[in-house]
RNA sequence: GGUCUCGUAGCUCAGCUGGAUAGAGCAGCAGCCUUCUAAGCUGCGGGUCGCAGGUUCGAGUCCUGCCGGGAUCACCA
């Protein structure tokens, strides 16, 4: 998979060696095969320049920290701007005074350095146009900009998706798909290796009551006979059960029963606990129905993974794991760090961290939940030998992701501690929150098909590319819809709860996936068209070449996004890259309506002019690759 | 009730470890297509950053309290 970094600017006609500036080219001292903190390099530059500066002139080591570097805001001129008010401290002179000292100095210690204003307590300094051109003959044709080379260090797994068997999946799993597959690819992107896994809750009671109802009521219906998803006709009998199992509560309320009661004692939830005994047995029937029945599930599943763009390394079921984790119950007991109770369960005491006490094991001996996870993470860990576990799981589990790591913890398993929980907000719609017993469910397959049908209207009403065959607008469409709803999702914090407008969410204006999609669109019109005419993308004499206002800041912009990239990666925050390629998508298209282009009579600005467009290209599509978000190249 | 979490424009969201006059999109209004894709661009209006204190040169951001939403505290998974 992975090519490297390779620069292909060698074909081209940049002529690196030009005495721009006073500028040395830091860049240029550097390794091109992608070090990591390649773009930071004038960040640090400044960093360490400004710590000797300080030393030298106030005769004081500070804290690395305190020199804070930013952003110039747009309002002023300068690309970086330096705070200094916590070095009051040690200059004791007026702020002012202070940034006008640190400014003389920069400038004259580097070339890099342009020129710098003061305004109150904040040093705003210009970086030289050699540089920016520097970093733009070394980028913008590199496939992998911004990408680090794998580490080969000890792989992370992620674990995502997680879905039961007995329903098909829904916008809450779209959340969770889309997020764990969007923070792996960013994960390796960023230099990780990554294992992406799944663990199919495939067994249990609730795949017992689609069974129990299929029987009863099934006829023998499959997918195939139904012309239904297997997933949906699974879902569909569980369904079944329940209203079934209603009529039959409110029958034995009215023969007097307490409503407790009725639940408990209903005919077919006493069956459904005897099917899912006799699956514990190995019982060959049962085990042959239940196997057919995940069997259509699993085609379902398959089919909705694969038009999300969504694919596993290793599948897990729980049907394989459930009986995990008791040895690790019973070591803790021999240990003494768990407790057997008079009734035989067995706990943890975690009222030291400020927890309560946990069931491990039942009085029965069987397993809960944090049972069988206790073992699925110690298999995972002989299975892998993690740097990372990494569990993408709504925020609701919180509790049980604490108790987790504390149990595995007090067990002596000292890899506890890189179990990292990404725990994300609910979706929840406009009037509420989505609850399956009254309906509101949002469908993962019917949402996509609504999607698809809004992106071949919104095309079909622009009236563009009559001259596209069906496969090729049926493929545009797929591309336009997945991004609209993965680009919806994903921009926003994965903490954070969200509202699913479905009206918005086909909106194709605006802060949404089909904007930046279209700006890549545009731009590939562009390239296409100068290739036509024999146009020399990139081919720039960068003598003496001073860059427009709106192209400096495009490659500011473009200039942060390995930093994105990391960022994005450690917060594990899909939604900073989505917000990232928006600002480049925007400022892109300014760009394009403030200066020509192909248009540009004078063929240096033309050609650089190319090239940027390109390069904006080509980072649009890494970007939204890395939220799974493909890019076409007509819109 | 305990613990955790969230509260920014009418709506949906940004706002990096505290830094300059809090930003986008949608919705509303007004402009821009004989010129590189108008799924675009430009402009206008819209805010007591839930409230009150505190910490400091500086708080949407940190601390405390309150108000309001949500999650969780199962021998469910």
């Amino acid at each position: 998979m992975w090519v490297g970094c390779v620069h292909l600017f060698e074909s081209c006609v940049f002529t690196a060696s030009n005495p721009i500036t006073k500028y040395k080219g830091v860049l240029e001292q550097i390794s091109y095969f992608c070090p990591p903190n390649r773009y930071t390099m004038i960040e640090q530059l400044l960093t360490n320049t400004l710590l000797s500066i300080l030393q030298n002139l106030y005769g004081q080591d500070i804290p690395r920290k305190l020199v804070q570097l930013q952003k110039t805001r747009p309002e002023f001129e300068g690309d970086l701007t330096i705070v200094v008010f916590p070095l009051l401290r040690i200059s004791r002179k007026s702020p002012e005074q202070t940034a006008e000292e640190l400014g003389k100095k920069l400038v004259e210690q580097l070339g890099e350095v342009d020129a710098f204003n003061v305004i109150k307590g904040f040093l705003n300094l210009v970086i030289a146009d050699g540089y920016w051109l520097d970093f733009f003959k070394a980028s913008w044709n590199e496939q992998f900009f911004g990408f680090v080379e794998p580490a080969q260090s000890a792989p992370m797994v992620v674990e995502f998706s997680s879905p039961n068997t007995n329903k098909p999946l829904h916008l809450g799993h779209v959340r969770n798909n889309l997020l764990g597959e969007s923070v792996s690819e960013i994960r390796k992107a960023a230099g990780r290796k990554v294992i992406k896994v799944n663990l199919v809750n495939d067994r249990g009671i609730h795949i017992c009551k689609s069974m129990l109802a299929w029987q009863k009521w099934g006829k023998g219906q499959t997918p195939e006979t139904e012309k239904v998803k297997g997933d949906k006709l699974v879902g569909d009998y569980y369904v079944k059960f329940d209203r079934e199992y209603k009529k039959e509560i409110e029958l034995l309320i009215a023969e007097g029963k307490t409503k407790d009661e009725a639940a408990q004692q209903a005919p077919l939830l006493l069956e459904a606990k005897q099917m899912l005994k006799l699956w514990e047995e190995g019982d060959e029937g049962v085990r042959q129905l239940w196997a057919k029945m995940n069997g259509w599930v699993y085609e379902g599943f398959d089919v909705t993974y694969k038009r999300m763009g969504i694919g596993f390394d290793k599948t897990y079921y729980e049907s394989d794991t459930y009986l995990l984790g008791k040895t690790i119950v019973e070591e803790g007991l021999e240990k003494g760090v768990f407790f057997r109770k008079e009734d035989g369960s067995v706990w943890c005491d975690l009222s030291e961290d400020g927890l309560d006490e946990k069931l491990l094991l039942r009085a029965d001996g069987t397993s809960v939940y944090m049972t069988q996870d206790l073992g699925t993470a110690q298999l995972r860990y002989d299975d892998f030998h993690p740097s990372d576990l990494i569990y993408v799981v709504g925020n609701e589990q919180n509790y049980h992701f604490e108790v987790l790591k504390l149990v595995l913890k007090k067990t002596g398993r000292a890899w506890a501690e890189n179990i990292h929980h990404l725990s994300y907000g609910m979706v929840e719609l406009p009037d509420g929150k989505m609850k399956s017993r009254e309906g509101t469910v949002v469908d993962a397959d019917d949402l996509m098909d609504e999607m698809f049908a809004t992106a071949k209207r919104t095309t079909e009403e622009l009236g563009k590319f009559d001259d596209f065959t069906p496969e090729e607008s049926a493929h545009l469409y797929h591309i336009l819809s997945q991004g609209a709803l993965k680009y919806f999702i994903l921009k926003v914090d994965p903490k954070k709860n969200m509202t699913f407008n479905p009206e918005e969410s086909i909106d194709f204006n605006g802060h949404t996936g089909p904007f930046v999609q279209y700006t890549h669109a545009r731009i590939k019109s562009i390239l296409r068209k100068a290739a036509d005419a024999g146009g020399q993308t990139g081919d720039v004499d960068m003598a003496g070449f001073q860059p427009e206002a709106k192209e400096k800041s495009l490659l500011r912009l473009l200039h942060e996004y390995p930093q994105a990239i990391q960022q994005a990666a450690e917060t594990m925050s899909p939604a900073l890259l989505a917000n990232f390629v928006y600002v480049l998508a925007k400022e892109y298209n300014q760009f394009y309506h403030e200066l020509p282009i192909i248009k540009e009579p004078d063929s240096c600005k033309r050609n650089f002019r190319l090239g940027l467009s390109a390069f904006v290209g080509n980072t649009i599509r890494s970007a939204m690759g890395l939220l799974g978000i493909d890019v076409p190249e007509r819109m």
